[in-house]
DNA sequence: AACTTTATGTAGCGAGTGCTACAAGAGAGA
DNA sequence: TCTCTCTTGTAGCACTCGCTACATAAAGTT
């Protein structure tokens, strides 16, 4: 017989998987233990609580994405501005981390709603890209390493938000032609 | 006693204003009625359903904004791209129209769950804002204009986003350091 | 074997959701 | 005045939500 933190840990991978494959919106209690093969009993069993779970299964999500990215750009690298944008806004599209930048839309989008698990949630992950983005930019001054980084994540959130409201075709057209309007040596 | 097309105006005059204050997150059949100053029976008696009564809320607001940003920059201006762009980043940041982008990143998240009723709203919206930045272009073939309109929406949904999970002041220089980073005269 | 701790199922609570059936009051036309 | 339609209140339905009380089964522990 499996251990509590055997299948607690179990739980949290399944429920990563369901989240990421269904989003936020097909997250109840009774939804989320049907995903991870259990009761809702057990479920609150494993976890304190539904948000307990939550964050579990979002900081999974969040180690997943950033493994993928960081395969992507290894952390030595450091390229400018205009090239590190091209390059996660094309990881933004990329077909393997479409999900990933999906639920990250739907997490910001309940902490804009004020929903309380995901304000910090949205916080935690959103300093997370924001470190990750500046530790690859290279030049310039911290300041304006961070004042960069900021922008090159509010561009690929808005391109993934131009995508649920309009089409994916214009979305990348918005994403090319960002690049295409950025200084090319700054 | 007033006719049930003049309480209905009414109603989605207080429930606009409501929206904007509190968020979609109060936004249930008894707290909207509540802001209405009615019954739950009453709104459902004015609008078909819920539904209906959050369109036709919505609506109103989409029509107080764009009276807005009409003001703002006027139907016969037309802007390099950067300039553009740096004027509606400022829209954007702007105290009276602030309420309005919150709620409209509210929307486009309750689209990103996939509810039914705000991806078709979002969609609406989201086609007005993009004829809206693409009348006041230079320049430029069509099919350029549409595709630079989308990159400034994307930037300004961004933006809100970013001032969601971080703060305002890194929002606002990531803002700056956009149209720091555009090439001036496109 | 007796006992304690851990694991799991059953059933349900109280609150909130969108919505509706029913009836009573109010106003207008005959 | 007598209907007849329009307006409004009361009450509640069927459902989902997160969560919990209670009981039992399994597994160590002594």
């Amino acid at each position: 017989m499996a251990s509590k933190e055997t299948q607690r840990a179990q739980a949290t991978e399944l429920l990563a998987a369901h989240l990421l494959e269904t989003g936020l919106a097909q997250a109840s209690l009774r939804q989320l233990a049907a995903a991870a093969g259990i009761s809702d009993r057990m479920l609150l069993y494993y976890f304190e609580s539904k948000t307990d779970a939550l964050m579990a299964a979002l900081g999974h999500v969040a180690g997943e994405l950033t493994a993928m990215l960081d395969t992507a750009v290894p952390a030595g690298e450091a390229l400018a501005p205009a090239e590190l944008m091209r390059v996660t806004a094309a990881l933004t599209r990329d077909a393997g981390t479409k999900p990933f930048f999906r639920l990250w839309t739907e997490v910001v989008a309940a902490a804009a709603r004020g929903e309380a698990p995901y304000t910090a949630i949205a916080q935690a992950i959103a300093a997370g890209f924001l470190g990750w983005i500046e530790a690859r930019l290279e030049g310039g001054s911290p300041e304006t390493r961070r004042a960069t980084a900021a922008m090159i994540l509010a561009m690929v959130d808005g391109l993934a938000l131009l995508e649920i409201c309009t089409d994916a075709e214009t979305a990348t057209r918005a994403g090319v032609q960002m690049g295409r309007l950025l200084h090319p040596d700054f």
